[in-house]
DNA sequence: TAAGATTTGTTCGTATGTATC
DNA sequence: GGATACATACGAACAAATCTT
């Protein structure tokens, strides 16, 4: 039975992607690291027998992604790229931008990450890490006075949980962290949030984020932890009083 | 003063990354829907005074990213598309590629949001989504007798993972845990792991997924994220006495 | 089945821009 | 400044896919 396929679901993948795909087996064959140079284009069309045009075509596709990166003139070329986490961010974004996410999500997973990286983090940062953690705690030390020093509060802050997830030594506990950071960047950024601002909320909160480079600096994780998670709570509170969905933008780079 | 710009280092994008933003800003202004269909390709040409090859470069741009989906024929063209889970995973993956993931890191991240998962599932699922659960759950009931049937035994209980991901109605913890299933079903199918199985501590995984569904069948939060929370334990355990750095592989698509 | 219409897919030739020597 | 080695961009032609009649 079933002689004739049914013409299963094909998509039919373009040349160029298929192009696109091949060099990548091509490089990763090679074991090529970052910055080793890829063929040039007149090698790529003897090499995968196609035209230029989709050589360069299937060039933008890895380009987009973060794998290469492209320089004109002598000693020019293609060269295998190290995918920066900002970009990482936003090609992720791009896929959140069409999901439903809420503020009550988001701070789901902060309660449960962020107390973790506080921990993780208790007496393994250096005095200068610790130093610029603290001038970022610092900022704006008087209460807001307008909705946009308040926006600028708030932004601060978000830098603030950016900055110490950078310390990581966990990249994917540090990478998700900083995304949430960014997505409500972005939300307060992009929003006039905070019509009636919670001026003893905000304090507190800022009084977390100096106890916590304490507990930090001590080296107690304990307490890193049980800041950082009543911070979270707080800022929670905050947040929840907004309830926005998620601004739906078609992000990029 | 500052009368001439000291040319700030800029990259010099290309004329195809800039159409490529250029469009994108062109569909946010119209608040266009997945769907939605794009100029085509001669009314692109126009539209952004460049060349054929140019427009088809920006769209690979946007179509690597998930952005647009292209077809041929009448009727054809371009259209907003929704940027799969799979995709964004694949994306993803491109980052972590590039950074230094311990088994160890995955686990820490694992043990933090599981237990949250699975709590906030309880009594929250269909009669079909337990049956489901249960079924994967029960598949390999007999201890593994080869390595390779360990294997299948591995990636099943992720599957059991992926799938409870699935149901999350928070869609950022859901993306998350899965991502984190499919590097490891990757990293256990490429890579010979599990040479002396622990037959024990596999017993007590499954008997643990099968103690979680009927948690989340009875509606007992703090069992189901009691339950998980073990059930992480101990397989962190398992894994960390295959201690490997992630595979680096040039993942696609 | 077949022909025609529509739209993307692919190639080639040529010219221009850019960075290095 | 000139030569060189690259990527960048354009335009015209043709091929392939797919829908309609």
């Amino acid at each position: 039975m079933d002689g004739t396929l049914p013409t299963p679901p094909k998509p039919r993948r373009s040349r160029p992607v298929r192009v696109a795909d091949e060099i990548k087996q091509w490089v990763v064959e090679r074991d090529l690291k970052q910055g080793d140079k890829l063929p040039n284009e007149t090698e790529m069309i003897d090499l995968f027998a196609v035209s230029k045009g989709t050589v360069r075509e299937a060039m933008r596709i890895l380009e987009a992604q973060g794998l290469i990166v492209t320089r004109t003139g002598p000693g020019g070329g293609s060269f295998v790229g190290k995918v920066s986490a900002d970009r990482a961010k936003s090609l992720l974004a791009n896929y959140f931008y069409f999901q439903d996410l809420s503020i009550a999500d988001i701070y789901q997973m902060r309660k449960a990450l962020e107390p973790e990286l506080a921990a993780s983090l208790a007496g393994r940062l250096s005095e200068e890490q610790l130093d610029e953690l603290q001038t970022l705690a610092d900022r704006f030390p008087e209460p807001a006075h307008s909705a946009e020093e308040e926006k600028d509060q708030h932004v601060a802050s978000l830098a603030f949980h950016a900055r110490l997830s950078d310390f990581s030594e966990n990249r994917l506990l540090g990478f998700v962290i900083a995304f949430m950071a960014r997505i409500l960047t972005d939300l307060t950024v992009y929003r006039r949030l905070y019509q009636p601002p919670n001026i003893e909320l905000w304090q507190r909160g800022r009084a977390h984020q100096r106890q916590l480079v304490d507990a930090l600096r001590a080296g107690d994780a304990a307490k890193a932890r049980a800041t950082m998670a009543s911070h979270m709570a707080g800022a929670e509170q905050l947040m929840k009083a907004q309830e926005a969905r998620l601004k739906r933008q078609f992000m990029g780079e």
